[in-house]
DNA sequence: CCCACTTTTTTAGATGACTTTATAAAGCGC
DNA sequence: GCGCTTTATAAAGTCATCTAAAAAAGTGGG
């Protein structure tokens, strides 16, 4: 019933602060004021905080102007880092990142198989403990652990859900498992929210309003972000991309994007012409087959073309739904399937989202890859941890006259 | 650039406390202190600026329980009151609604035409003063007046927007224009937002962390509340449900809810059938049509029941998709079409959403007719300038860890 | 070189919405 | 009447913010 701390003057602006430096580059204490709407007074006493933190650093003066020369602000990369864990089916991605979001250490690992949770558990906190110790890096600086996984997730209890591919891992308490195993502060998402938040950090949505990362390993997600806070709904399973229906077959049964779009679908429907298989000697799992489809596409093959184009407008129109019910003006691709096959679904994406998008006359939809596609989400679980410790903010900045 | 003040602390608990006391009925200091998850003292306070201004009272003592007995308060209904206007094509409602989101009055009057948009003002003003003064009520009592209009409306600048069949209302700053003839304030939305908010003041959705309201007038739309607060986009043209993919016609080509679900749809569908319109002897214009096939459809009659359903399977899939996306834990039905035929949607939409609705295994969805069908934007309408006057609230509540 | 001028940054004091701690009020059971 | 419990208020302190004023650090003219 309670409905949590209304908690507002919770140093909230403090976060907002640091975050703006981290993404704005090199800026002064008065542009500071202006973006946030703060004073210059208070500014300093706020920057003052972060400097004796060591969170950032001055880097010289800005060009004069003709009174005192500003002096500019950044945030000092190397003061905090922050690991990043993707889970996934068969591997498990760990990157280490700095305060500014970049990767400066990276790690894939066969995932752990079915060994009994406690082992599993002890084998990935000994792996954060090698990757720090291998990168030099004193653990007293590192700020936490985000650790993401595919599908749907237990945010509030920190634990994988869903029925996918990952028996493994269910049941478990991850987040609090992790937690005291390494006394570290510990946060848990899904993939496609972590990826999200990965590219606003990355500076991907900058300007965005109202942001969507759609993410797609085998399978397919998306992350919202809103003025840069997580939208989170009823249980944070917000959009469901996979679940969106984007058309009928032809005896008129609806299909959803993932009966069609993703690449286990793909592949699906490479099987149904075992000649063309045979011809592009298809083998290995899902993901193998749709990676030699994307590269034989990249070569003019086209059935291989025609598959990834089908795939690309059914996923369009899933994206063009969700670009009409949360009134996007950014979206961005992310997630091992695009770093594949990106270009062919960014040019069928973007033209069709901004063809059919509803409030298109009064403003675009900028539709680009992720920066780090690949590894957004590992980087996005880092990011979220960075985030949560160091920039909280679990609401909204501007209101509706804005 | 500017982002907008950051206003944390700006008075925001004071609209909620009176949020509360005004949902959670009579109730006393400690239950709200432990509600806002604010301390005794703090609450004290609080109440007592609320009852020196007069917005509430206390209303006698809750049974005793070993100790002092508490003092319960509730709002005082008639302390103040607020004007909710709809524009709709063809007429414009006029409602008056107490601090309790109870409609005191109301009018529906015929639209202004295509009069000059100076006389159409002067009209309306005309028309508020009149209602408010057959009423009996204190104009310094109103707090503001509430304007909603369907489809696209530009809020930031008040003014309506889209190629409607509204084309007198257009370019026209009605916001501003109406302000400046009544001297209160004016809020501008859409009809969908107003109507969501609407059902939460009427409290038929609490306990709901993310609900939104389905409206359909002639057209189709839907407003989403996240904690309360009015969920808004990048330009607050959200929940376009009308341009949501919801199937694909025998030839493939895709099929969006505006194509087969709403009332004009239906209309359009049943002029396929000359033989049956002559049968039903259906006339008039489309919604005057809509509703003889309501009311056919109430007597058994196959054809038009067939129509209504095939209408409300579509709307489902439409609102599946926005109840996945958002992660909805609560939708009402709200608009003239459902007063008409409301309980064949509801049965429809409640079956169809809740046995496809990917996180069902976590959380239901309610889905309820609005308590106020045909009038739910006008009295949105007034409760957003309500709330927007005496309950402000532009950010959410609680976390992701809640 | 020094002085007026501009712009940035810091300091000092005030405010308002909270908190914690302590106290007063109001009923119940004995 | 007296302790006990619970509710309501009061007093004093904290914290993020503000306003007003001062200090700092350049530029350009003399």
């Amino acid at each position: 019933m309670a409905r949590g701390r209304v908690s507002l003057s919770t140093g909230t602006s403090k976060g907002l602060v640091l975050d703006l430096i981290r993404t704005l580059g090199p800026i002064s204490r008065t542009d500071l004021a202006a973006e946030t709407g703060l004073t210059a007074a208070t500014m300093s006493t706020v920057v003052r905080q972060l400097l004796d933190e060591g969170l950032i650093h001055e880097a010289g003066l800005g060009r004069p102007n003709g009174g005192r020369p500003v002096v500019l602000l950044e945030v000092d990369t190397s003061a905090r880092y922050a690991v990043g864990v993707q889970l996934g089916g068969e591997s498990i991605t760990y990157v280490v990142v700095n305060l500014r979001g970049a990767v400066v250490g990276r790690l894939r690992a066969p995932g752990v198989g079915a060994s009994e949770p406690g082992a599993m558990i002890t084998a990935l906190v000994e792996q954060i403990h090698l990757i720090l110790l291998g990168l030099g890096i004193d653990e007293q600086l590192v700020v936490g652990i985000g650790v993401v996984a595919p599908g749907p997730v237990d945010v509030a209890r920190g634990m994988v859900f869903g029925p996918a591919h990952m028996e493994a891992w269910q049941n478990v308490p991850l987040r609090d498992l992790i937690a005291e195993a390494t006394g570290l502060p510990v946060v848990f998402d899904n993939d496609a929210t972590a990826a999200a938040l990965g590219d606003f950090w990355g500076g991907a949505t900058e300007g965005a309003r109202a942001h969507a990362t759609v993410y797609m390993g085998l399978g397919l997600g998306a992350g919202v972000l809103i003025d840069g806070t997580v939208f989170r709904g009823a249980s944070s399973n917000t959009a469901e991309l996979g679940h969106i229906t984007v058309g009928a077959d032809a005896s008129g049964r609806r299909l959803i994007a993932e009966d069609v779009a993703d690449p286990t679908a793909v592949v699906r429907a490479a099987r149904e012409h075992p000649d063309e298989v045979a011809r592009l000697a298809l083998s290995g799992d899902d993901f193998a087959q749709f990676t030699a489809l994307a590269k034989a596409s990249t070569r003019g093959d086209e059935f291989a073309t025609g598959l990834l184009e089908a795939s690309a407008r059914h996923l369009a129109t899933a994206v063009t739904s969700l670009a009409n019910l949360f009134d996007l003006d950014s979206i961005t691709l992310a997630g091992p399937a695009f770093a594949i096959a990106g270009s062919i679904y960014l040019r069928v994406i973007d033209s069709q989202v901004n063809a059919e998008f509803f409030a298109r006359s009064r403003h675009g939809i900028r539709v680009r890859l992720s920066p780090q596609m690949q590894d957004a989400a590992a980087v996005g679980a880092a990011t979220l941890v960075l985030q949560s410790e160091l920039a909280p903010r679990t609401m909204g900045l501007a209101g509706p006259s804005d």
